[in-house]
DNA sequence: GCGACAG
DNA sequence: ATCTTGTCGC
């Protein structure tokens, strides 16, 4: 199989971003939720030219899942994509297109993934302590972690595990095709998070909100081409 | 020292 | 993430 390479980044730049993680990662809390969503965001970024970022945040109804509202916000970035960092780069954008919402979500669910990240502090968490929202994520591809593959019907699901630590579970939301990693981000717990992501799942590969913001994200892209 | 590496 | 056509399987 590919394997990418990843150009080598700033050791002063890591440096610092590492800190801010360890220091937002006291901040994460990992615990049941509150109460049942009833209204449940999706958010996903795209990158229409390399120095520019297209965010989207999608808000459905749960658990009828209806879609609700959409809205994008197109600006530029700074940061280059640094695996276990990719929280610095799209985190600025989502929280200007969040700001759009006119309806507030009680959970967001992120592309990408919550505490299965070497340090707990994947962009899902991140996102969720910069808002203090209940955050969960799902993330098409592995950043760290043991698993084992889970059985090829849907619904069955694996734990993902580092160091002895469950992190993370890895679901196989359909029949046959490869499955997502699901973890909490913040304000939400494992239990919960691999509920709603099943819960939100309709046929394919990707949970709803997830699927959606993913969607639009690749048609507000065309429209400004 | 050698791999691995979300989007 | 992004560049890209046809194509295999359910």
């Amino acid at each position: 199989m590919y394997r990418p390479y990843h150009p080598p980044a700033d050791p002063i730049v890591v440096r610092e971003l590492t800190r801010q993680q360890e220091e937002m990662r006291t901040r994460v809390r990992l615990e049941p939720l509150v109460a049942e969503p009833t209204l449940i965001a999706g958010c996903d970024s795209s990158f229409p030219t390399p120095d520019t970022i297209l965010s989207v945040f999608v808000v459905l109804s749960f658990p009828k899942l209806e879609l609700l509202e959409k809205v994008y916000h197109h600006d530029v970035v700074d940061l280059p994509y640094v695996p276990g960092f990719l929280a610095f780069r799209e985190a600025p954008n989502l929280l200007r297109t969040y700001e759009k919402l006119q309806h507030k979500p009680d959970l967001i669910m992120v592309d990408g993934h919550g505490i299965a990240h070497p340090r707990r502090m994947g962009i899902a968490s991140h996102l969720g302590v910069l808002l203090d929202m209940p955050t969960l994520g799902i993330a098409k591809q592995r950043l760290t972690g043991r698993y084992d593959e889970p059985a090829e019907t849907a619904g069955s699901h694996t734990p993902l595990l580092d160091k002895g630590e469950l992190i993370g579970e890895v679901l196989r939301t359909k029949d046959r095709v490869q499955p997502v990693f699901v973890s909490p981000g913040h304000r939400c717990d494992q239990v919960s998070a691999m509920r709603l992501a099943w819960a939100c799942t309709k046929g394919y590969k990707l949970p709803e909100p997830t699927r959606l913001a993913d969607k639009w994200t690749q048609e507000f892209k065309k429209e400004l081409k």
